[in-house]
DNA sequence: CCTAAAATGTAACAGTTGTTACAAATCACT
DNA sequence: AGTGATTTGTAACAACTGTTACATTTTAGG
């Protein structure tokens, strides 16, 4: 019945008559969407846990700004702002809208909090869920905090280079869509590179980077 | 026994008879600390909770960069590194150093975990911690998203003025403090709000603002 | 009321990034 | 091998912030 559910990261390690034997326990709802129905609005209250069991959602950033308003979007199974149902602060973060038709599960927040108490590998798994959440914020938050472009590549190439211990950082990207990523503009990114280059610190060719010179390239994060 | 733990966001809503029911149920076990002794270095792995009962601890910012290294305090009665206890990747983000004499709780990971299962209080108690600090992190990302000063300051001040719509805006704070906070030199923040005032968006006399315009305000942020 | 300390106003200059536009090189495909 | 699309190199200029230094105003305490 509730197979798509197995490989969702909320109940895994439960087989398949667990995962029935606790839903039958837990009042839920399953809800089908329209494509481009808007699901949720930012700033509207969390009470309810939304597990995407079919289709395609996608999230939009509450960018004021507007120009980089970035978009996330969730593939089925996966939970929707789990990080937003407890917190002092349980507002949707983003609009969600949905980019095909689909079907999601609907589970009151009394009543998730109950199955959480039920059965401690889903607790376990959902507090992996949010601690991941938490942990990948906290990482684009140093990473933010980067204030040259230097600074960003430098971090960039280091935290590659100490997975493989190499002088070699494969980077699988092109110049383009790594500028994306750091938020800032390609050619920006091109004169940086270019110079750092011309000091000896490292040489960029095709996707590939050759750290030159390790000490300086740490240097550049002051030390 | 456990007074102090009373009154931590861990163990709200229970009663003392409670919480000693619970703890004789658990492993723990009480540690001290001195002033100055570094109690976990960055990257060391996390597999147990640590809730600091007395004394004060710091944790800094593993801020490769050096020039704003942040420091943040904590007090008792507190849990230390709450959002990495669990995820995918439970190391600790700073170094924990003590800065007073005092004692700390450990208990183990798969007794905490056991913990949250006989209490669901507890459980829903840090499960409200590790969300809200996820939440935290999301607002700060905003916040550093935002590219100019000018963007920061009307981010900051509609904040404010959501809370009590109003046209005049509490900041309880000098513009010195105020620079510190949004991560910016005060003569620059000077400039912007002197500017600001000159095109009439607002007026800034000592810790209070006026928001002459609320429009233009908004449209800093592109509406 | 007076004075030292803190906060704020001001200015010139350097450094970094965004913007825009175009040239050159490379890639992907037929 | 040829060609259109993508990626990368380059440059001039504008916009914004940091840096530094000093003047002016305000605040807090005796």
């Amino acid at each position: 019945m509730y197979q798509i559910l197995l490989n969702s990261p909320l109940f895994r390690g439960l087989t398949s008559d667990e995962l029935d034997a606790l839903m039958q326990n837990i009042n839920h709802q399953i809800r089908q969407f329209r494509n481009g129905e808007l699901l949720a609005q930012a700033g509207e209250g969390v009470d309810m846990a939304i597990l995407l069991l079919q289709g395609r959602l996608q999230g939009e950033m509450v960018d004021f700004a507007g120009n980089s308003l970035k978009i996330e979007e969730l593939d089925p199974p996966q939970m929707v702002a789990a990080a937003f149902l407890f917190g002092p602060q349980n507002k949707f973060p983003v609009f969600l809208s949905a980019k095909t038709e689909g079907r999601i599960m609907v589970i009151l927040k009394k009543d998730f909090t109950r199955m959480l108490s039920l059965e401690p590998r889903v607790m376990v798994n959902y507090l992996n869920i949010v601690s991941a959440k938490a942990q990948f914020l906290s990482g684009k938050i140093t990473f933010l905090s980067l204030k040259t472009i230097r600074e960003k590549i430098a971090f960039y190439l280091l935290q590659r280079a100490k997975q493989s211990p190499n002088i070699q950082v494969d980077i699988d990207q092109t110049q383009t869509a790594l500028a994306d990523l750091f938020g800032v503009t390609r050619p920006s990114l091109t004169r940086s590179v270019l110079e750092m280059e011309k000091q000896g610190i490292l040489e960029w060719s095709k996707e590939k980077v050759f750290i030159k010179n390790l000490r300086m390239l740490n240097q550049i994060l002051g030390r």
